[in-house]
RNA sequence: GCUCGGAUGGUGGAAUUGGUAGACACGUUGGACUUAAAAUCCAAUGACCAUUGCGGUCGUGCGGGUUCAAGUCCCGCUCCGAGUACCA
């Protein structure tokens, strides 16, 4: 019998799915000591409109075979999916078609499961989640109001509640709190604070709240009325329709994530993460180490305060460069030069940060009026605003050092500001000196003169604190996390506002429910959609959601318009896995549940979460864990990457002929004639007759270009994959089934009728058309190739190209896979019994070998995540077996077991086979024994001066003295040596001859 | 710009600690089987030179270096990809 995947993938979706294989157990379930818990998490899915993709399964296949692999170590394994089910791309579908976007997302979580079960994975469903569903965000609001009920001590570096702040604050005030707060708090005694009006108190504690409202920077969109992300702007406009688009200040939710820094920063050396990934991390953060300087502003009560990590510097100042956002600038600018300031700030409103910070050519900014006093010298220090300086960075005000730093030189060259060395014997005419070696020695700087930068730098500190205008600081890069969206598709806020302060609604009264709009898009002046919403005030009463006619600001008010950022929902889930779907009412999860699962004992997801999602998750892990709601304070130990994989788009080129606008022809031509042509260096028509005669044929009677063939004649179009076949022929029918639009288009073909398409690597994207569906795969090969395939392509983490035509390899092995076990003859309609013919004789040494073998390489593959090798090292494995014609069981039980987790459905048919009943995924997994892979000679290369030039198979129990013996005797040495005499001979037992001379 | 990756035959890739570069596949070519095709099986396949055979030279993005020995280590580049704080 041959090889039916379709009916084996089938029955055993259906086996496992009925018999609910893959359902991870509580521990209350075992009766004795449980199993020990292995928890292995994909970064769940956004079910996007578009479906699956064949670059989707990709990490979901490796971490599938990983729970596979430990369900056959013994484990307990919790494998659990769900969809990360709010974003925006469902609300712009709704925008434009008026779908609900809950009714679009049920479609496409709908597809999503299709496709995933096709390919079958080992996912425990009974506990997905989805993070629009009103159970699961009723959490996630909840975990938003600990954070507005909590404050960050830094004292012992834990967040604590805010009822232990106000305490503090009423027996000894603020002054000695050493908490986290907006830089503007002011301090107060405990009598003053028992002397604040209630909302004062309020807005004093909104200042230490870990999650708070406060004036945040926007990409404002005026024609749409909405915030954009940098992703939706492209060339300084909006992708959608292409308006103007600013950067305004707006009120907005942010977390106090910058309270964690420290932490996020030293946790890094506990987890079992890339370094690569760890640096990436680590660089957000950003931390650094040095002063923050106050400058006093002549003429003005104000100070600007500035962080530098070159105090040593501060003689080398010659100006100050603030953000033209800074708050101070409008408070200082003279009256002469406030034209020209603001026309300067409304330029650099239109550059979007990232613009700003990677265009350092060129130099912009413009001067104040106003000075600000060197802390030491007292001299006038010029007050230029730049867009090199960024508000959201550090204070937005930088202490320009143009001698040590190369923006600063290059803005103050460009202005001509002075540039005052203060390096010893360093030329700084042509550009800053920023590198920090001890041995440079500063000058021209009073009493730092001859200190090299390690002893300069306290000194220089030391002196600017006896001042008052300096102490040292660490700095860290991360800011602060906005929370708020002004979008419609998001966690509502629990949040109304009493006398524009902001209250929690009770936590009995969860979920508050995304309202019902009429229409997603903002309302016309400018509020977010739920602005819209005709029932969205909240009536402290009756504790539910009422009419906003209601609205009296004494017992109904208004509810936030905001909803949360799609990262809310994401960095709590694993959490929620940890419970079944029947004990989720209560709690995140119970306490028993999150002790034993702990956290995700593997993470495998896409390195471009590696600084969103990856810190916001481990932040609120960080803050739970404070909080005492979880045991643990990392979520995710260990964690692999999953490269991207990329598509092969396939071009068509059409022919820039000029007939004139009453004729006008699409005609496109073959590539390679294209590209032989131009090879050749000849017209197009004397390629060859064929070529020539449809030419005629079509521009019958028009002009034509007489000049040799360049690619710029030719535009390519991007045409579906699908009307390809693997040798780049295209289906020319097929594309005009598909493209209305080239119905009467002419195509040039080769001699025998087919056309060749150009093939070009890009990301896979439906408006690429080069988008494989996972689906066509499982149809034509089966899920067990699509899964072997997918793992074959290359290293897991790397980016690497989808090509279908490698397909038929791992579809060849698996079929003599099954040929190993199933022989041909005598099959069922020739009279025999079962198709599987297994011996119970013993396995030759030679079987035993090759077993063994694998059994190694595959398992040190695994836990190495070199999924591809093992693939290989299958197929080396099936070739040998084959050529020893083995078909004993002691060698096909194993290798049922080994193969399981990379194609479980043709594991579990060949099992079946063997004469077992259940199913495979329990079975322990084999044993490598060392005895079966004893070797006593080794294959040694010879080489000369380095270079192979035979080998020898020797004993390895040779010395190296006889190595040498015999290697010097051979006459291929003699010959190769031709009369010299070797200069020396290396030899490393076991590995390797060389000989120099 | 900054940060993090990557580059090996026609293609995907292997070479895990510096030790036989190109495993395993795809593709291509030739052969067997077949009326034919498909399927299957066998053989060849880095480039160049030489060839009756033996063989030789070059070769892991580019330029240097360390070493008996470098795809692997060091220094300096080039090109490509990802992230860059409201895509998910």
């Amino acid at each position: 019998m041959a090889y039916d995947f379709k009916a084996i993938e089938q029955k055993w979706q259906k086996y496992w799915a009925e018999h609910q294989t893959f359902r991870a157990k509580q521990p209350q379930d075992f009766e004795g000591e449980p199993k020990p818990p292995f928890y292995v998490l994909d970064m769940f899915p956004y079910p996007s409109g578009a479906g699956l993709h064949v670059g989707h399964p990709l990490g979901y296949i490796a971490s599938d075979i990983y729970a596979r692999f430990k369900r056959h170590k013994g484990f307990n394994v919790l494998h659990p999916q769900g969809y990360d089910s709010f974003g925006l791309p469902a609300e712009q579908y709704a925008i434009q078609t008026g779908q609900h976007p809950a009714k679009t997302t049920e479609t496409n979580i709908k597809r999503y499961r299709e496709q995933l079960d096709k390919i079958g994975f080992s996912f425990d469903w009974s506990r997905e989640v989805r993070t629009s569903d009103p159970k699961y965000y009723k959490w996630t609001q909840w975990i938003f109001i600990q954070l507005f009920e909590s404050w960050y001590d830094a004292e012992v570096q834990k967040s604590k509640a805010i009822s232990e702040l106000i305490s503090l604050f009423e027996t000894e005030g603020n002054s000695k709190v050493n908490a986290v707060c907006d830089q503007n708090t002011p301090e107060f005694s405990a009598s003053e604070w028992s002397s604040f009006s209630e909302d004062q108190k309020e807005k004093i504690i909104l200042n230490y709240r870990l999650t708070y409202l406060a004036e945040t920077e926007v990409n404002w969109c005026p024609a749409l009325g909405t915030v954009l992300a940098n992703d939706e702007i492209v060339n300084g406009v909006s992708e959608r329709g292409g308006h103007p688009v600013s950067r305004k200040k707006m009120k907005q939710w942010s977390m106090r994530i910058s309270a964690f820094a420290e932490r996020l920063l030293s946790g890094l050396d506990n987890l079992d993460w890339s370094e690569s990934l760890k640096e990436t991390q680590k660089n957000w953060i950003g931390k650094s180490v040095g002063a923050q300087l106050k400058f006093k502003i002549q003429n003005s009560k104000f100070l600007i305060e500035a962080f530098t990590t070159r105090p040593d510097t501060i003689y080398g100042v010659s100006f100050v460069t603030l953000a033209p956002e800074h708050d101070l600038v409008s408070k200082i600018t003279t009256s002469e030069q406030k034209e020209e300031v603001e026309a300067y700030i409304k330029a650099s409103a239109k550059r979007s940060e990232r613009e700003r910070m990677a265009d350092v050519k060129s130099i912009s900014g413009v001067f104040t009026g106003a000075y600000a006093e060197h802390p030491l010298t007292k001299e006038p220090l010029p007050i230029w605003i730049g867009d090199y300086v960024l508000a959201g960075y550090g204070t937005g005000a930088v202490m320009a050092v143009p001698c040590g730093d190369q923006r600063d030189h290059d803005f103050a060259k460009h202005f001509n500001i002075p540039i005052p060395n203060v390096f010893e014997d360093v030329d700084i005419s042509e550009e800053a000196y920023a590198d920090k070696t001890n041995a440079t020695k500063i000058a021209n700087s009073d009493f730092l003169n001859g200190l090299g930068v390690l002893e300069a730098i306290p000194k220089a500190i030391e002196a600017l604190q006896k001042l008052g205008q300096g102490e040292k600081k660490v700095n860290y890069r991360l800011r602060d996390a906005v929370f708020s969206r002004q979008r419609y598709w998001g966690e509502p806020f629990p949040v109304y506002y009493v006398n524009g302060l902001p209250k929690m609604i009770d936590e009995q009264h969860l979920p508050l429910e995304l309202p019902e709009v009429e229409k997603y898009l903002p309302t016309e002046d400018g509020a977010p959609p739920l602005g819209r919403a005709r029932d969205w005030a909240w009536d402290t009463e009756s504790n539910k959601v009422v009419s906003n006619e209601k609205i009296d600001h004494n017992t109904i008010f208004p509810l936030e318009l905001n909803t949360m950022p799609g990262w809310a929902g994401s960095s709590w889930y694993l959490f929620r896995y940890m419970e079944e779907q029947n004990n989720r009412d209560q709690l995140i999860a119970s306490n028993e549940a999150l002790k034993y699962w702990n956290n995700v004992d593997l993470y495998i997801g896409g390195s471009e979460h590696a600084t969103g999602h990856l810190l916001y998750s481990r932040f609120w892990t960080k803050f739970l864990n404070d909080r005492g709601v979880l045991p643990v304070d990392e979520p995710f130990k260990k964690l692999i990457n999953q490269g991207m994989i990329l598509g092969e788009s396939a071009f068509v080129y059409r022919w820039n002929l000029n007939t004139g606008e009453d004729n006008p022809k699409t005609v496109f031509v073959s590539k390679s004639i294209i590209d032989n042509s131009i090879k050749a260096g000849i017209n197009l028509i004397d390629y060859n007759e064929t070529v020539a005669d449809q030419v005629y044929k079509i521009l019958d009677g028009d002009q034509l270009i007489s000049s040799k063939t360049q690619i710029s004649h030719f535009s390519p179009l991007h045409v579906d994959v699908s009307v390809v076949n693997t040798s780049n022929q295209l289906d020319i029918e097929g594309l005009k089934n598909i493209k209305p639009e080239f119905k009467e288009a002419h195509f040039i073909t080769e001699e025998e009728g087919e056309f060749i398409v150009g093939r070009e690597v890009e990301k896979m994207s439906k408006s690429k058309f080069n988008v494989v569906n996972p689906d066509d795969v499982c149809e034509e090969y089966g899920a067990d190739s699509l899964r072997l395939y997918e793992m074959f392509l290359g290293p897991l983490e790397q980016a690497k190209p989808w090509n279908t035509a490698g397909l038929s390899g791992v579809h060849n092995f698996l079929k003599k896979l099954w040929k190993l076990y199933s022989q041909a003859s005598p099959s069922p309609s020739q009279g025999g019994e079962s198709d599987f013919q297994i011996s119970d004789e013993p396995a030759s040494t030679e079987s035993l070998k090759t077993l063994h073998k694998t059994i190694k390489k595959v398992t040190q593959d695994i836990e190495d995540f070199s999924f591809n090798t093992s693939v290989s090292t299958f197929m080396i494995c099936v070739n040998e077996l084959t050529q020893q014609k083995c078909n004993s069981r002691e060698i096909l039980e194993p290798l049922a077991v080994l193969i399981s987790p990379y194609a479980p459905h043709i594991a579990e048919e060949l099992w079946e086979g063997l004469g077992h009943s259940g199913s495979i995924s329990e079975v322990l997994y084999p044993k490598f024994e060392e005895k079966y892979l004893k070797e006593d000679s080794k294959t040694y290369p010879i080489s000369f001066n380095g270079k192979m030039r035979f080998t020898m198979d020797l004993s390895l129990d040779l010395s190296k003295d006889e190595i040498e013996y015999i290697v010097m005797k051979d006459e291929r040495t003699q010959k190769q040596l031709d009369g010299r005499t070797p200069k020396k001979v290396i030899i490393v037992p076991g590995k390797i001859v060389n000989i120099v001379g």
